[in-house]
DNA sequence: TTGAAAGCGATACCAT
DNA sequence: ATGGTATCGCTTTCAA
C-alpha cells in the first residue's frame, strides 16, 4: 500500500497559488509564470516532496507517453533466444531517449487465457498506451487486424507497427529485414560449394515468416535449376527442441547441407547433428541464423545475421513519429540482413558479406564468393 | 491519434441504466445486478464495442495493477547476456498469470540524463505502478533507499523488491541466490584439482555483487589455507569486453586457473585466452558463470548456474503478495545456485552438483567430487 | 436492485 | 500574470 502523498492541491495551497499555476510551472508551459511565483511553487514542491501522479496526468492529457511491445507467442519462446533481447534493447533505448514508458505484454497460450486476437486487440483499445509494436503475430490475426484497419473503426485502435513481413500494399506499418535476399544468398552459397541436396528447417507456418522463409529457399533453388525434395523442407515449432527434432528427421534423408531458419532452430539442429555422432562441416554443412553466440560455438557458424537492435530501434522511432503525427500511415521499412561466413560450411572464411545494390543472384554471388576466396 | 471511442456513459445511455450499473456489471461486483439488466448492459457493450479506459480505471481505483522492472544499468549492458532475458521471463510470466501489466524501465547513464537515484525514485513515487522490482542498484543508491525506508515517508514509496545481496537485517525485500555457497564450491573444486594460483575476475565493485563475489572467493581460499595474490583478483566492468581485458592482465601473472564472476565476463575471458593462443583447459582452467550457451561453447564450461527464471518469478510473486497485502515487509528469500561440472577444468564430467544441506565446505566437496569421479 | 453524485489528480480553457 | 473550474472516464459511497 502506498501512503498519502502530496497532490497538486497541496502544492497550490502551500505556495498560495491555484492548481493551474502549479501545473504550468511543472510543465514549463503553455502559460508563462512570473519568476517569483515560479520560485514559490518550486519551493512548495520541494518541501512537500511532491511527485505528480502519472495516472492522473495521463488521463487529463489524453495521452500516456507510453508504448507497448506486444509479443504474440508465449514469453517462454520469446526470450529463449538472443533475438528478442536485442530487439527489446533497440526499442527500450529509443523509448527512453524520447521520454516514453515501455510496457511489455506477452501472450501466454494457456487454455484459460483469452484468445490471442483479443489479447492484441485489448492493448490496442484500452488506451493504456499511445501505440504498440506487434511481434509474432499469427497470420490469421494479421488478417483480422487488417480488416479493422480497412473498416470504419480504424482510428479507435492505437497506431501500431508490425514486425511481420506483410505485403507492401497492406495497411500496416511495418519494419522487417530483407530475408528474401539473405536466404537466397545463403542458399546460393551452399550451391556454390557444391551442395545439391540441401535441407531446410523452417518455423511455425502459422506465422508469415514461417511460411515465407521456406518459400524464399525454394525460389532460390529453382532459380538455379535445382529440384527441391519435399521431404527436405520441414516446418517445426521454432525452438531449439524443434530444430533438433527437424534435424533428426532430415538426417534420415541425409542431405549434404542444412539451412535452419532462425537462431534457436540452428542451435537445436546443431545438437541433433552432434548426437547423431556427425560433425559439422565434415559430415554435413550447416547454415543458420545468428545469435550473439554464433562465433563462440563450435564450429563458428556461417549464418544470416538480422540486425535485431535496429529493427527494434526503427520500429520504436516510427511508432513515435506516428503517435506524434510526424508521419502518416502506412509506413513501411525494410532493413538489411547479411550473411556472415564462418566455418560451418567447410570454409575458413570469416568475412562479412553485405547485400549491396547490384547483388542480384547467382552471378553476384559468384563474384562475391570469388572475392572472398 | 486515437479516435473517439465509446465511454461508460455511452454504454449506460444505450442500456438505459446508470454508469454505476455498467461499472458493476463489468467488474462483476461489488454490487450484484439483476440478470435482465446485466444482459442489456452487456449487449450495449457489444454493440458499441466498448473497451474501458484503463487509465481512468487506474485513477479511480487508486491502483494500477501494474508493476515495473527497474534496471539501474544501461539497457545495453542489461540485455547483453542471457541472464536478464531469463529474469524478465520469470517476471513476465508471473505478472501475466496474476493479471498485472509490466513496465520496463532501464536507466541510460548518458550525461544529460537524470541522476540514477532520481530515476529509481521517480518510478517508486509517480504512482504509475503498484510496485517495482529493482535490479543492478549501485550500493550508494541502496543506501539512499534504505534511508527512506527507515524514515517517516517510507510509505510514500511503492513497495519494491531488490535483486541485490543486501544484508539480512536491512529493511529491503530481497530475492537473491546463495552465491557464497557456489563460489566457494567452485573455488574448492579448483583447489581439489590441484590449482593453487587461481585468478578471479570480478565485476564493478560499485555494486554489492561486484564487491561480495571476490570476497567469497578470498574467503574460500583462506579457509583452505591458501594465500591470495592481490594481483590475481581484478575488478572490471562486468561485460564481455571487461572480461577480456581482465584476462589479458591476469595472463601476465599466469595463474593456472581463473574464475570469472558472471556470464559475460566468462565469455570475454574465454576469447582473451584464445587470442593469447592458449587452450582451455590444457593451458589454463576456467570456471565461469553460466548462460544458456555454456554447453555449446568450446570447451563446454564448468560454471555456476544461477536460476534466473526463478529469481524473476519469486521476485514478482513476492512483490504482488506485498502489493495485495498478503505478506509484510521486509521479506527475504535466497534461492539455490549450483555448480555444473563440464570440461573447462580438465575433467570430462558433465553432472549437476547440487548444494544440499550437509554440504559445508571442503569435506563435502571431497566426498561429492569423489562421487563424481 | 438501482441512480445520483462525489471523488481520483491532473490539464487546459475561460475569465479577470 | 493568475484564478476558477470544466473535464478526462472511471470507481464507489450514499440515498432511495
Amino acid at each position: 500500500m502506498i501512503g498519502l502523498s502530496a497532490t497538486i492541491h497541496d502544492v497550490a495551497q502551500r505556495a498560495g497559488v491555484s492548481i493551474a499555476t502549479v501545473s504550468y510551472v511543472l510543465n514549463g508551459g503553455p502559460r508563462t509564470v512570473r519568476e517569483e511565483t515560479r520560485r514559490r511553487v518550486l519551493q512548495a514542491v520541494e518541501e512537500l516532496e511532491y511527485h505528480p501522479n502519472l495516472t492522473a496526468r495521463r488521463l487529463a492529457a489524453r495521452k500516456t507517453k507510453a508504448i507497448a511491445v506486444i509479443l504474440g507467442l508465449s514469453a517462454t519462446y520469446v526470450f529463449s533466444g538472443p533475438y528478442f533481447s536485442e530487439l527489446l534493447l533497440g526499442i527500450s533505448e529509443t523509448t527512453a531517449i524520447n521520454g516514453y514508458a515501455l510496457t511489455l505484454e506477452t501472450y501466454r497460450s494457456r487454455p484459460k487465457d483469452r484468445q490471442s486476437f483479443e489479447f492484441f486487440h485489448r492493448v490496442l483499445t484500452d488506451r493504456s498506451v499511445d501505440g504498440a509494436i506487434l511481434g509474432l503475430v499469427e497470420t490469421a490475426n494479421l488478417t483480422r487486424l487488417q480488416a479493422i484497419l480497412e473498416g470504419p473503426t480504424r482510428d479507435r485502435l492505437a497506431p501500431f507497427v508490425v514486425l511481420e513481413p506483410v505485403a507492401d500494399d497492406s495497411p500496416f506499418n511495418r519494419v522487417v529485414t530483407d530475408l528474401e535476399v539473405s536466404i537466397r544468398a545463403a542458399t546460393l552459397h551452399l550451391i556454390r560449394l557444391g551442395h545439391r541436396r540441401i535441407g531446410f528447417i523452417g518455423g511455425d507456418p502459422t506465422y508469415l515468416s514461417g511460411s515465407l522463409r521456406p518459400a524464399y529457399f525454394r525460389q532460390a533453388m529453382t532459380e538455379c535449376g535445382l529440384p527441391v525434395e519435399d521431404e527436405l523442407v520441414v516446418n517445426v515449432h521454432g525452438t531449439q527442441a524443434g530444430g533438433a527434432e527437424a534435424m533428426q528427421r532430415l538426417l534420415i534423408k541425409r542431405p549434404t547441407a542444412v539451412f535452419a531458419a532462425n537462431d534457436m532452430l540452428t542451435l537445436g539442429a546443431l545438437s541433433a547433428i552432434r548426437e547423431a555422432g556427425l560433425r559439422v562441416p565434415d559430415d554435413i554443412a550447416l547454415v543458420g541464423f545468428d545469435g550473439r553466440y554464433a562465433e563462440h560455438i563450435q564450429p563458428p557458424l556461417t549464418a544470416v545475421h538480422i540486425p535485431a537492435y535496429d529493427v527494434g530501434r526503427r520500429a520504436a522511432e516510427i511508432l513515435i513519429d506516428l503517435v506524434e503525427g510526424r508521419i502518416t500511415q502506412p509506413w513501411k521499412e525494410t532493413l538489411r540482413s547479411e550473411l556472415i561466413l564462418r566455418e560451418s560450411c567447410g570454409r575458413l572464411l570469416n568475412r562479412t558479406f553485405s547485400f549491396v545494390e547490384g547483388f542480384t543472384g547467382l552471378h553476384g554471388t559468384e563474384s562475391s564468393a570469388a572475392r572472398l576466396a
